[in-house]
DNA sequence: CTGAAAGCGCTTACAG
DNA sequence: CTGAAAGCGCTTACAG
């Protein structure tokens, strides 16, 4: 019942400590025979190497450590459709997931790198001005990020190109004749916390449907219930002639078909939607809108790739890259 | 820029490691003078003591091993409610999450039990027979459930009280005069896979149903769109008489705002709704009904004193107990 | 092809 | 009040 260690099986398998460790790593060869009598005695005595011995003996713990954030203001369910791929994509290439929720993320993050608990660390939902960067630079162990941070300098980041996708927006109802559309951003105090990706959209929406003619009514949303589906009424109250509306918030477009049953508004004949959400978040709620596919599996995945490259210290070294992932708009029928 | 140990704080400061390490375990007397010296080493070189080094000391890795797992059948956001407050509670007691999402439940159950990577689990989601279970027992750690199993010997379990839930959803719909109620549960084969809070909430509800002479048609819902809303509409079809309608299924009352409008039913006018859902999945979406509240922070909450406790291994040793916790009825003004 | 030994960075009896 | 030393369970040069 007590702990089996490498000594036991080197003593029922009649090697040396270091015989039973290079069996095991493959790291020189070994007679086939010994090889036989130690995987013999491995199953035998049921072993298991001690995770924490091998971590202090390589200097590898094998373990990523997953910064997640759930902040007031954003949406919890489209947070988690970040982790679940990240698990996965960690798990494939070895590695465990040491996560961490914490409010103090600047805190978690100096804790676990400075304890050597991790071997690198993946950050999500990075803000403008994240104060968890500074802990990051000054650390041993290397991070990606999810989110685009103002000063990228010497980091791994992963982002949907969200000016690309709010030109693909536009241009899809310029192109089918909408002269008067509605934007609906995420709220407003989000940019203040550092949520660029809201201007990033907004902008680059305004500048589009400025460059088309168009009339773009910019509106901010809310996160919370019951404030979601009250602000939503006024926004398309303000702007009746409005015949198209572009919902980039999760919480607002999850409302949306509720609120448009209540207005007895039709999609798309009364009016035009375009969301900006997961394949995954729309089968969630149910949500029957083209939109800007976010993919947060496809960003996790490619964070942990890049991480795990890093991690390994192995072949050339990489140079630090910004990578955007490019928007795919779904067509699901409800523009026209 | 290399690491920092312990050696290093006891040369600046003049002292030796043992000196260094009781002084930050406080485990025996230093004078102040010392302390002092120690203090300023520590910050000046910014130590932080190993984890890995200091488990394989002390044979505690301050780390609490989180298995969930995201079934098909189930619904995400659900399984996630659990998640967060268990991390905070596990880090308000001085534990870190290591989280793993494999299918495999018993093979990730046994690697990081027996390479030691955590002080103790807690299994999420537990089903009847649950395989992870046998593999529990053999462990050297600790574990907490959040499920009833069939066999629950051992096992620290906690769990909602789905049967008294079922009777108080019962009786207060036979108090408001309905004669006829639909019961709608989660889809099917979740039994098969070891759901048992799928037949402990029904059976309870028809036998007491039963007791007040209530007709109770009892139905089986989905899990993915579209199928949620297309049975959701064909349960409401094959009984157009019933008067009220329990929803013992997350993606099926995520979805009912919705179905109920298209049919242009009115709550609780045209008919009475009784959910099964905590506080917080109501807000998400946007959710009006009266319901048993699930209270999934307090369960998490729970199973992590529980393990604490168990981890510390210190006082008297407590047995083993299945806690139920008791079902409240949160009055939205759904039911008439 | 294999073994003895040093070392990873801590903690904690054992001594004084 | 403090120190020298053993030990936790591994890996990996160093030797043969």
């Amino acid at each position: 019942m007590g702990v089996v260690t490498i000594g036991d099986v080197a003593r029922a398998a009649g090697v040396s400590r270091s015989t039973v460790s290079y069996a095991l790593s493959g790291k020189r060869t070994i007679s086939a025979e010994t090889r036989d009598r130690i995987a013999k005695a491995v199953t035998d005595l049921g072993f298991t190497p001690n995770a924490g011995a091998r971590a202090l003996a390589t200097s590898q713990t094998m373990v990523i450590g997953l910064l997640v954030q759930f902040l007031r203001d954003e949406f919890p369910p489209a947070m988690m459709q970040y982790v679940l791929p990240i698990s996965d994509a960690a798990r494939e290439a070895g590695y465990d997931i040491l996560m961490v929720t914490e409010e103090d993320g600047p805190r978690a993050l100096q804790r676990i790198t400075d304890s050597d608990m991790v071997d690198g660390v993946i950050l999500l939902n990075v803000g403008h001005e994240d104060p968890r960067l500074e802990v990051l630079r000054a650390a041993r162990q290397p991070g990606a990020l999810v989110g685009l941070p103002r000063d990228t300098e010497g980091l791994d980041v992963f982002d949907l190109d969200f000016a690309a996708s709010a030109r693909m927006v536009i241009d899809h109802l310029h192109e089918l004749g909408h002269r008067e559309v509605i934007l609906v951003s995420p709220p407003v105090h989000v940019i203040a916390r550092g949520g660029a990706y809201v201007w990033r959209f907004r902008d680059a929406a305004l500048e589009r449907a400025g460059h088309w003619g168009m009339v773009l009514r910019a509106a901010y949303g809310e996160a919370q219930q019951p404030a979601v589906s009250d602000r939503l009424h006024a926004i398309l109250d303000e702007s009746p002639a409005a015949t198209a509306v572009v919902i980039h918030n999760d919480a607002m477009i999850a409302a949306l078909p509720s609120v448009l049953a209540a207005r007895g508004v039709q999609v798309p004949r009364d009016l035009s939607v375009v969301g900006v959400y997961s394949e995954e978040f729309g089968r969630l709620f149910s949500l029957p809108y083209t939109a800007v596919e976010t993919s947060p599996d496809a960003l996790g995945r490619s964070a942990v790739q890049a991480l795990v490259r890093r991690m390994a210290r192995s072949g050339e070294p990489v140079a630090p890259a910004v990578t955007f992932l490019a928007p795919t708009l779904t067509d699901r029928g409800s523009t026209a």
